[in-house]
DNA sequence: CGGCGTATTTGCGCTGGCGCAAACACCGAG
DNA sequence: CTCGGTGTTTGCGCCAGCGCAAATACGCCG
C-alpha cells in the first residue's frame, strides 16, 4: 500500500478547483503515483487506453506518427495539466504516443473513474471541457499558421509559444524549460530540423537568440515577435 | 407563437439519442428554429457567443480569417450536427464564421440550455465530448497531412473525404452534395486555387473525376485513393 | 582525459507550387 | 439573346525551402 497522498498536490490545479478537501481526497484514493525517467514511454499511440494521466511535475512530448512513419509534435504537457484523455473523446486507443521530457511525476486513474468524476464533480467536467476546446483552438491556430504563413514565420511563433508557456528566466533571456532539439521543433512547425537550424542561427547572428544543444534561449522576444509578425507574403 | 416542433425533427440525433419523448419536447421547447438562405452567415467570427445550434437541412461552410485576412475553412458541417458549440468549450466568443453553402434550416438554444442539457441528460454531454474529440482529432490528421505531404495528395484526401462525408451518388460517379469552389478546396488543403485546378483538370484527363462550376464529382475513387496515398517524398 | 554517439551547422543544387496575369466558360438577369 | 459577374483554366518565371551530404561541436561515460 503506497503512502496516501496529500490533497496539496492538486489542490490548486484547475480540474479540481472547487472541489471539498474530501473530494479531494476521493479523487486521490482512486489514482496511482507514477514516475517516468526522461525518455520514457507513458502511453503509446493506437494502445488501448485504459487510463488517464495529470502531470504533476515535468514536462511531456506528445507525438504523433502517421502510417509513413511522419511525426508530428501536437503539443508539449505542461504541469497541471490533464493527458492521456482518449476516454473524455469516446475513444478507445490513445491518438499519440506521450514521452517523458524529463523525469516526470503523473497521477493516473483508471477511465472508470473519469465517469465518476465526471457525474460527481460538476466543475470536473467543465474545466474538461475547456481543455480539450482549447486544445482544439490552439490545433486550428497550427493549421491557420501552417496554410498563411512562411516558415520563418512558423518556427517564431513556435518558440514565442514554447517561451510563454515553459519559459524559464536566466541571465540573458528567456530559455525554454526542457530539452528540445532542432527536430523537435521541426516536427512543431512542418519543416526540417535543417530548415530550422538555419533560422535559429540567423537569428543568433542578429542576436534575437542563443541556441544549444537542445537548447534555446530567446534574448528578445520583441525582435523575434517582430518576425513572427512580419507578412512576407500578401 | 410559433408552430411546436415535431419531436421527430431530433428524435434520431447522436445529441439526443436515448432520450425520452418528454425530454425531447422539453428540448424543442427551448428551441428557436432558423432559416437561412444561401451565403446567409448564421453567425460569424469573434461575435460574442449567445447560442448554440443544430443544423436539421442543408450544408454550412465554417470559416476561419486570421488577423491578416487569410481564410482557412476548418469544416463543414453536415445534417444533424451541432455547431457553434463555443460554450461547451467555455468560449464567450465564436472562434469561426459560419455561412450557409446552401439554403439551410437550424435549430438554436440560448448558451442557458447548454447547462440543462449537460445535467439533465448524462448522454448529451457524453455525445458533446465525442464530438469535440473527433473535432479536435480531423484538425490533427490535417495537421499530420500538410506536414508530410505533397499539395497533390492533400487535395485527394479531402476531396475523398468530402465525398465520404457528403457525397450524393449520380450517375457517372458520386458528387459532393453541395456547391463548392475550387478556392474553398484551397482554403481546405492550405494551397492556392490555382493549384487546385491544375490538379482537377489533370484528374480529369486521367478520368478520374469530373469537374464543373463550384462543383466536384469523383468518377474513380479507388484511382483516386492510389493517389491520395502514393508516397512521394520518403 | 579520450572516445563515441548524438545533435547541430552549413553548402549546394533542384523543384514543387506559388504569384502574376490573361484568357475562358458558365450562369443568371434583363 | 446579350451582357456582366463570378468561377475556372492555363502559361510562365521564380524562389523558398527541401534533400543530400559532409563537416563540426557538444556532452557523457568509462
Amino acid at each position: 500500500m503506497p503512502p496516501p497522498l496529500d490533497r496539496s498536490l492538486i489542490a490548486g490545479l484547475p480540474a479540481f478547483e472547487s472541489l471539498s478537501g474530501e473530494d479531494l481526497d476521493r479523487v486521490l484514493a482512486l489514482a496511482r503515483s507514477l514516475h517516468y525517467s526522461k525518455e520514457a514511454e507513458i502511453f503509446s499511440q493506437e494502445e488501448e487506453a485504459n487510463s488517464f494521466f495529470l502531470l504533476l511535475s515535468g514536462h511531456v512530448r506528445v507525438v504523433q506518427t502517421s502510417a509513413e512513419g511522419h511525426q508530428v509534435i501536437p503539443r508539449y504537457i505542461n504541469e497541471g495539466e490533464l493527458f492521456g484523455i482518449a476516454v473524455a473523446m469516446g475513444r478507445t486507443t490513445y491518438p499519440a504516443t506521450a514521452v517523458a521530457a524529463v523525469d516526470c511525476v503523473a497521477l493516473s486513474w483508471p477511465n472508470s473513474a473519469w465517469t465518476e468524476f465526471q457525474s460527481r464533480f460538476p466543475s470536473f467536467g467543465a474545466s474538461t471541457y475547456r481543455t480539450i476546446g482549447s486544445r482544439l483552438q490552439d490545433t486550428q491556430t497550427r493549421v491557420m499558421e501552417m496554410s498563411s504563413e512562411q516558415v520563418e514565420q512558423r518556427i517564431a511563433h513556435t518558440i514565442l509559444r514554447l517561451v510563454k508557456q515553459s519559459g524559464r528566466k536566466t541571465e540573458g533571456g528567456i530559455e525554454i524549460d526542457f530539452p528540445i532539439t532542432r527536430q523537435d521543433i521541426a516536427e512543431m512547425t512542418g519543416t526540417t530540423l535543417h530548415t530550422v537550424s538555419r533560422f535559429l542561427s540567423s537569428w543568433e547572428n542578429e542576436g534575437l537568440v542563443r541556441g544549444g544543444r537542445q537548447k534555446v534561449t530567446v534574448t528578445d522576444p520583441h525582435g523575434l515577435m517582430l518576425i513572427a509578425e512580419s507578412r512576407r507574403g500578401k
